[in-house]
DNA sequence: GGCGCGATGAAACTATGATTACAAAATCGG
DNA sequence: CCGATTTTGTAATCATAGTTTCATCGCGCC
């Protein structure tokens, strides 16, 4: 019994139901605040009944819904009259040095400082050169990268007409540039181990009068002097590699700015986009 | 409105009876966690009844014990409310309401619930036969998810031999899974319109007897029946889309403790590879 | 010491919140 | 695709917590 409810519900956590879950995700959201109040509060947060809370509450062991919250109030009083517990990790069930904590300091720390130093004139300017359906994007990553320009590249795709992936990876990609005209984007991704097929892209995308928006780590890729924008991210982790969470933020960023400005466009396409996966049944019916 | 309760209290503490300021010192001993409990157990640890608590809170200017209750539960989540999340810019630069601000502050609160549900344990066994190399590992990723499922598969490769990516947007995955055997550890991405080919490939291989480790959202995934582990990870933004950005966060982290674990081997083949690399001039040889 | 007034708690009452029963919905297995 | 089973919410019920009333108590004052 001198488990918390929060254990309590990881335990049984398996074994919950749909609702049940929501509801649990609930409590721990923000935890153990919300289960402080009454049921009603509660079950409405969760998006539940407040039977479902009755039940959930019974499966952890309680004998009802009080029982469970003075259980939460003794935890809770325990909590703050120890100082030491002060909530200062990203996982309360980790330890202080647990790679899960560790990582994500760091990770925070990154997109702290990749937020500090992105210009937001720059990047406004960067989402209307993408909305501008008349310039068709070309969209180029690197060995590590190239995941990154799928996503993005898959999201415009949906935004907007005239979206092309390169892969450098591969040496056809000279091929893909054959329609690029002035006035086109090339959005690159060149973080250390600068590759050097993506450097010749840049230089060729320049030379042909495109204009380059480059994503790049904080000692930035040599692909800068060619590029009209550059971001760049900090990519530092406690790892043998890097992390590219920030950017990937700042990637998801620049799609949820684009498709709000041009957002008429995007509704209708994705509601064509819905219609052929009806059509296809790539997806299950519900949910 | 601003007031705290226990400044209130202490306002009107010189124009209180005998048994009210009894009754506010109680309050105040350990504020204000005995205010939180119903309203007879207060009055019990004060020394006095109940209807004294209801008319000194409507001297404080509550309507009510429950609105009194209430106020306290708000003071108490302010003031327990992590202060990592009190960034209320990210980017200075940017207007307050400003897309990089917005985008980013989803995020973070994604990131932090993602983490906080996140069971360690769980984490360290997936960590664990991730760094086995006598598992043969497959990776795959939903239409969404792919640029992840490809991301993990990369490093992974770097640090161990036999780890395989399945692309389920194509039909010839069932060729990907006929070495698949007993004790083999699936990876699979599935977000929401959660995909039937990825669910048929998670089935297919927990019949197979491989084990299942399976990133989801918030909202679970149907193959998480079939996973011997999953992840929930919250992928909430303000946008049409939702963000990735825990997961991917998530998945950098376990690259990362597989990666720590298996250091010695890692570091071998880091460096074979980069031998590899300077025989083909990828690279850009310095910077 | 008795009178009057505010303070207080017991008890009745009321409102609200928790629980249960049941029916609708969703899901699963064939 | 259909019937069985589980899950879930609605509505009724029950319990408990909060409020009000009122009689009593204590205290100061005459």
């Amino acid at each position: 019994m001198a488990e918390t409810a929060q254990q309590r519900i990881r335990t049984v956590a398996s074994q919950l139901t749909r609702a049940e879950r929501q509801l649990a995700d609930a409590i721990l959201e923000n935890y153990p605040m919300s289960g402080l109040g009454p049921i009603a509060r509660l079950a409405e947060k969760a998006g539940v009944s407040a039977p479902t809370v009755v039940r959930m509450v019974q499966k952890l062991g309680f004998s009802g819904f009080p029982e469970f919250q003075s259980a939460l109030r003794e935890e809770l009083e325990a909590q703050i009259s120890n100082p030491i517990a002060k909530h200062d990790s990203w996982s309360e069930a980790a330890p202080q040095g647990h790679i899960l904590n560790r990582f994500t300091d760091a990770v925070i720390a990154n997109i702290r400082q990749t937020l500090a130093h992105a210009d937001p004139a720059e990047f406004d300017a960067v989402t209307a050169l993408l909305a501008d359906s008349r310039r068709a994007v070309y969209v180029a990553g690197g060995r590590i990268t190239h995941a990154l320009a799928e996503y993005l590249h898959l999201h415009l795709q949906v935004i907007r007409p005239g979206v092309r992936l390169i892969r450098t990876t591969s040496n056809a990609w000279p091929h893909d540039l054959l329609d690029l005209a002035r006035g086109d984007v090339v959005v690159l991704y060149d973080v250390r181990r600068y590759e050097n097929s993506t450097l010749k892209l840049a230089e060729i995308a320049a030379e042909r009068g495109a204009k380059c928006v480059l994503f790049t780590d904080q000692w930035q890729s040599p692909i800068a002097r060619h590029a009209a924008y550059s971001f760049n991210c900090r990519i530092e982790a406690p790892s043998a590699w890097d992390s590219t969470t920030a950017m990937l933020l700042l990637s998801e960023t620049l799609i949820a700015a684009v498709q709000e400005r041009a957002w008429e466009r995007t509704r209708d396409r994705m509601k064509a986009l819905e219609a052929m996966f009806d059509a296809t049944r790539i997806f299950r019916k519900f949910v």
